[in-house]
DNA sequence: ACGAAACAGTACGGCACCGTACCGTTCTAT
DNA sequence: ATAGAACGGTACGGTGCCGTACTGTTTCGT
């Protein structure tokens, strides 16, 4: 009565783990490009051997790893559209302020912009992040409080945009006042 | 009667253009990482030493190559503040669609996040960028298009924030409806 | 208890890169 | 014309990295 097709060996997990966490932890610090397998090996004390038993290259490794960002999504349902937006973007402006992700993500967009592998991981990591904001215009437009006419893409980056904007680009703050701004502009 | 404090030796001029040209076509086509000064030499033919005369180091080559990516910004005029907006972002869709600059600029946001002297170099480029964004809203502002109380950055990122969230993120096309969305929600 | 699998340690080979030193040649400014 | 600057070519030292081979030890599953 074995595990049918799953890694039980608890040496297996547990080196896993250890790598994927310093993996994660040089990604944060030094972004995709900072990441080295040899050092990865030396913090966590995992030989090297071991690591590519369980990933062909530092490139799979780099995959996993980013795969592991997205947090569960929570949609919340505060009755009405505008609650649930600015419920959402109020967290999504905490994340971009002190989540580990936010300072990867920018490694993992430009890398995705030459490397076809990492192009789709980004694809479904910004699929993840993204569900949300299109779960509560869905929702809405079911409720007739958005017009069916109104593309759901559309509206999700009228609302995420500017915040990735002000983050990344811009390099400004996120206050409640752009907030309420934002909702209204993009369901007005 | 000499030039008071340029660089006149043609030959210095030569070698410089010859060095920038094929640093910003590596920048271009593999990213930030992705220039090696090895490599510049060899394809422009100018030698390693030679570049290091110019530069004092590859960061500095970096820096000086990325700072002349903006191009000189254009403020149209239509007379009303949406002919202006719609205009600057037909501009901007097809920029990121076409320009070099769109697939070098991630690289670029992402190093920033951890090189201040590439931060400070990226203020300034995106101060340049968003320089004709910000004067057709004050202008606006003077004329009474726009209410005073908005703040001119906050417009800038309803503008601009969601162009950047479809080339970078989304990786979705932006057609002139997706343009007349933005602009009315923005200048609502 | 025991066979098999996973592990650590180490040492490589190969590559790409940065930055410098040296030397002989070419070109510019005056 | 000539001094001096800029240049090309080459070679080198040092570093960091990826991925593999080999050897012995530990640990799991049964």
């Amino acid at each position: 009565m074995s595990v049918p097709t799953q890694t039980v060996d608890k040496r297996v997990e547990r080196s896993k783990a250890k790598v994927l966490a310093e993996t994660y932890r040089q990604l944060v610090q030094s972004g995709i490009a900072g990441v080295s397998v040899d050092e990865v090996s030396r913090i966590s004390g995992i030989s090297k051997t071991t690591i590519y038993r369980h990933w062909p290259s530092r490139s799979a490794l780099l995959i996993d790893a980013c795969s592991r960002l997205g947090g569960t999504p929570v949609a919340p349902d505060t009755g009405s559209l505008r609650g649930d937006a600015r419920a959402l973007l109020s967290h999504l402006a905490h994340q971009l302020r002190t989540a580990n992700w936010a300072s990867v993500y920018p490694s993992i967009i430009d890398a995705a912009e030459r490397d076809a592998e990492l192009s789709t991981m980004q694809a479904a990591l910004h699929k993840t992040f993204m569900a949300p904001f299109e779960a509560i215009i869905e929702r809405a437009k079911a409720k007739g409080e958005v017009p069916r006419d109104h593309v759901t893409n559309d509206v999700v980056a009228l609302l995420v945009g500017p915040f990735f904007f002000r983050r990344w680009f811009a390099k400004e703050g996120m206050d409640d006042c752009f907030i309420d701004a934002v909702v209204e502009a993009a369901l007005r």
